[in-house]
RNA sequence: GGGGCCGUAGGGUAGCCUGGACAUCCUCCCGGCUUUGGGAGCCGGUGACCCGGGUUCGAAUCCCGGCGGCCCCA
């Protein structure tokens, strides 16, 4: 690595490129390909949302990347939110098409209509469905790998309901999933209700999972919005209720994307590179051979190793012939692999094979008799370790601030009273330069606006979002 | 929306101001010898001036246009 982590902008570029996540020459900006490596972490983030959203009563689907004009323009406020970053499809061939097409930056407007023909009566609710799907967004702003990108890897929940109660419901359900997900990724968070101008365009109020990352800025990682009756009017989706009257139904939506992979990146990584948690990571153990006289006879034990150890965990025997064992510790280090297994003539006497931690470096031997046992509590030791430490890093970035010149000041989250108004709110904005990323769901305490001087109980979090 | 900087091999660079013969160095890659408990060494080899036009005997270098990238400000 030529950057330490400080200097996390051009830290955070180089250990993209370096660990094999993606390939950022391709000639389109914001547009980025995957490699293998990266893929892989990507893949397995996307099973665990599979899993555990069917374990929650949602079925997969997948829709069109194409929506017709029409339809994308029946809601109004989500139009004009989105309107400006959107892709048009407007030839065939040589032929201008008589109704446009939208290259879909998310699938409400898609799917909507498809909902309208799907349910009749109560009979038909709740509906869950998911898809994880490519989405395109127009940036105009600076474009960043995994965080800012125009071609996103997205995942997007849709839930219809009879009643506004059942769509809350859902979202405190859809909340206890993100706790899951956070956990399998070792992410800490800050659970907000974004301000009323900064919600999804369409929702009637937003959920924020927000993060913070090395340089104090914050990443919204996942979102969960009530829509409540905002689409199914027009969208005209009505079911028939048990009294024998329609009625709108109430919608809820989830979506993530690959900032999870970002925040990994940049919330575990260090001065060498990467760190993955264990519980995700496409490799969880690299073994490396110290090949040294008994070259045979070591690569034969490493062999018998992977083997073992491949009935339990993700597991890759590096046996390149034309690299030293220092260099190999240097590049799986890099890529963050959570353990590395040592095995060389000196354990094979002592019946022994060393394991070294990606998150502490600690080097610990263990016997042969008891390595799998050792192995699989060192992975729950690191994931536990990874989400410790992430925790603490976050909590020690946000202050409590008492003036305007605090939160400039500080370099991360600050939390300060605010009456709830608009117009307090863009003060606050506009005077420190950073943005109300949102008010904490449960948390509240007396105090007084900061700018109007107002009794309230309400807390902002300010911060400089990504 | 406004301003600035930059495009030389797969990656990173020197050369450009002041035009001149085979375009510098590191890394990667390929072949050989040799090495392996924290990035080994030696020898040999492949590979580049963003695109189009102009000036000139001659352009990586100067001029115009295009395309692409980066940074700062509102």
């Amino acid at each position: 690595m030529e950057f330490p982590k400080e200097n996390f902008s051009e830290w955070y570029n180089e250990v993209i490129e370096k660990a094999g996540l993606v390939d950022k020459r391709y000639p389109v900006k914001g547009m980025h390909v995957w490699l293998p490596y990266g893929w892989q972490l990507m893949r397995n983030i996307d099973e665990f949302f599979r899993k555990i959203f069917t374990e929650h009563k949602h079925k997969e689907v997948y829709f069109p990347l194409l929506i017709p004009e029409t339809e994308f323009k029946k809601e109004a406020e989500h139009i004009a939110g989105f309107e400006n970053e959107v892709y048009w499809v407007t030839h065939g061939g040589l032929d201008p098409l008589d109704v446009k097409l939208v290259v879909r930056p998310t699938s409400e407007t898609a799917m909507y209509p498809m909902f309208s023909l799907w349910i009749r009566s109560h009979a038909d609710l709740p509906l869950r469905i998911f898809q994880i799907v490519n989405v395109f967004r127009y940036e105009t702003k600076q474009t960043r790998t995994f965080i800012r990108v125009r071609e996103v890897h997205f995942f997007e929940s849709h839930t219809a309901h009879a009643t506004a109660e059942e769509s809350e419901e859902q979202i405190r359900d859809n909340i206890e999933i993100w706790e899951s997900i956070a956990k399998k990724l070792a992410l800490p968070y800050l659970l907000v209700r974004k301000t009323d101008w900064d919600k999804f365009p369409g929702a009637a109020y937003s959920i924020g999972a927000e993060t913070i990352m090395p340089s104090g800025r914050t990443l919204q990682i996942a979102t969960i919005h009530q829509y409540f009756q905002n689409f199914s009017k027009p969208y005209d989706i009505k079911y028939l209720k048990e009294d024998g009257t329609h009625d709108y139904v109430h919608q809820t939506t989830f979506g993530m994307s690959e900032r999870l992979v970002g925040a990994i990146v940049g919330i575990h990584g260090d001065d060498r590179g990467i760190v993955i948690p264990p519980e995700i990571a496409p490799i969880q153990i690299v073994i490396v051979p110290i090949v040294t006289k008994n070259k045979e006879g070591v690569l034969e034990e490493a062999r018998k190793i992977e083997k073992e150890l491949l009935k339990y965990f993700r597991v890759h025997l590096d046996d390149r012939d034309n690299y030293t064992p220092g260099y190999k510790f240097y590049y799986w280090e890099l890529k963050g692999v959570p353990i590395r297994l040592e095995i060389g003539p000196k354990d094979i006497e002592k019946n022994q094979v060393i394991l070294a931690r990606r998150d502490t470096f600690e080097k610990i031997a263990v016997s042969r008799d008891e390595y799998i046992e050792g192995i699989s509590s060192l992975l729950k030791d690191i994931q536990e370790n990874l989400m410790e430490r992430a925790e603490k890093e976050m909590g020690s970035k946000i202050k409590e601030a008492e003036n305007i010149e605090d939160i400039k000041s500080h370099n991360g989250v600050s939390m300060v009273h605010w009456c709830g108004s608009e117009e307090c709110g863009h003060k606050i904005e506009d005077l420190t330069e950073k943005k109300i990323i949102g008010t904490p769901l449960d948390e509240h305490s007396p105090g007084k606006c900061i700018i109007c001087g107002k009794e309230t109980e309400i807390i902002a979090y300010v911060a400089k979002p990504y």
